[in-house]
DNA sequence: TCAAATATTCATCAATCGATGAAATTGACT
DNA sequence: AGTCAATTTCATCGATTGATGAATATTTGA
């Protein structure tokens, strides 16, 4: 496999590897078809209820590549996290920018909602399985208290806090405790409909499905927004 | 320990039993301790996070005793998240009961969601750490996608259904879709409140506490029925 | 072409897991 | 006192876990 970077001298038996090697476009990627694998065991059962070993099979690799590459368990689960971090924060700093200078003055909070929402439900809406993982993934960590808040917070905090922003100003009355309780609100019920439990689908008798984030996506932004204009005004 | 039940003839090796042995109350009730150390373990590390001999040494007993009582894990799991559960299922359904009988024409989605949160909110609020861990417990089990929905689903969803028939009533024009919509975002709001995790005490620098069951109940019910009516008329 | 660096597999370890049969203990009733 | 069932502990099993050192294969750069 190609790598770009400058050879580094092995010092220690494990290094700390930043960024994966550059690979020529035919060769299969080890390090993303791991990652892959490991999304999709720990979306579904969480840190605890998974093996390297089912983890190895699946991405049809020895169990010490995975050590190889990430060291530890935790290790993997972290850089599984945080690979899809980046790309969805951006996206979702981006779509609240862009309502924020499109709006102006007539900036409203489900507007502010809908830009906050929109980047995460419509990449789930696409239908791609790595992301329904990466989602789900995320509902597994905020509701693993042991260590699950700092991970998020970690990972999180800094959208949120923009998106907190661009709420004050569509709701300038509003107190700073509605505001983070609203939100937390807001997060739940996100977090929610991003877990894939077919929890509606049972319970509506197939009425609706878990896995239909375009229903989602049209009626969230004003379920909450009106939520957050009832506590905040 | 006294037993007053008849004695069973111990054809099976493993009993089924129903119902926990009457005791003096001066004995110590071992099956109680060992249920109290495992929702606790259980609430905060879920199912795959906790193992047998953790809660045996919390519980001051042999790991052969969850055995002698549960069989499997799994059944030291299912007895866990079962024994509060008719407790509170009652509370809820008297509560929706009461309230609309009560309220009559004038019946409102507040009114009704109230009633529906106030005993699992009242209860938190009363501090029982008991109590916050079974409530923790079942956000575990909320976000359990492999097996967690169908948990829930024979535990709850007889409460469930009589909310919505209520919120019917309240809410004539709703369509069933947004009616069962509605519910799923207010059972996310929901179990993120139960489940504890201080998300919300770092993100809003310890302005809000996840503990403060009284600012929840205070704010999520006039939120959720803001978002109901909104969308379901 | 060849040597060094990187990537992958092989073989295996010590620790821990859930589980169980048998023994010891306790309490109730006669 | 003594029996018998219910409860609790003891001792241990086989399987599985995360992890690692050494060996092999592949790629890179000169």
């Amino acid at each position: 496999m190609t790598r770009l970077t400058t050879a580094k001298p092995r010092t220690v038996k494990r290094r700390a590897r930043r960024g994966r090697p550059l690979k020529s476009d035919a060769t299969p990627d080890m390090r993303e078809r791991i990652l892959d694998a490991a999304e999709d065991h720990f979306s579904r059962h969480g840190f605890w209820g998974v093996t390297i070993r089912e983890v190895a099979q699946d991405a049809k690799v020895d169990t010490a590549l995975l050590h190889y590459y990430f060291q530890t368990k935790r290790g993997l689960f972290d850089a599984v996290f945080a690979r899809r971090a980046e790309i969805i924060n951006r996206e979702r700093i981006d779509s609240i920018d862009a309502y924020e200078t499109s709006a102006g003055d007539s900036i409203t909070a489900e507007g502010v909602i809908n830009a906050f929402l929109q980047p995460i439900l419509e990449r789930a809406a696409l239908g791609d399985p790595r992301w329904h993982n990466y989602f789900a993934l995320i509902a597994q960590v905020n509701n693993t208290p042991a260590w699950g808040g700092e991970t998020m917070a970690r990972t999180f905090d800094p959208v949120i806090h923009r998106l907190i922003r661009a709420l004050r100003k569509a709701l300038p009355e509003a107190s700073e405790e509605d505001l983070y309780w609203s939100y937390h609100f807001l997060s739940g019920a996100l977090t929610l409909s991003l877990s894939q439990t077919g929890r509606i689908d049972r319970l509506s008798n197939g009425l609706c499905k878990s896995s239909d984030f375009g229903s989602i996506g049209h009626r969230m932004a004003p379920f909450i927004a009106s939520g957050f204009e009832r506590l905040c005004k």
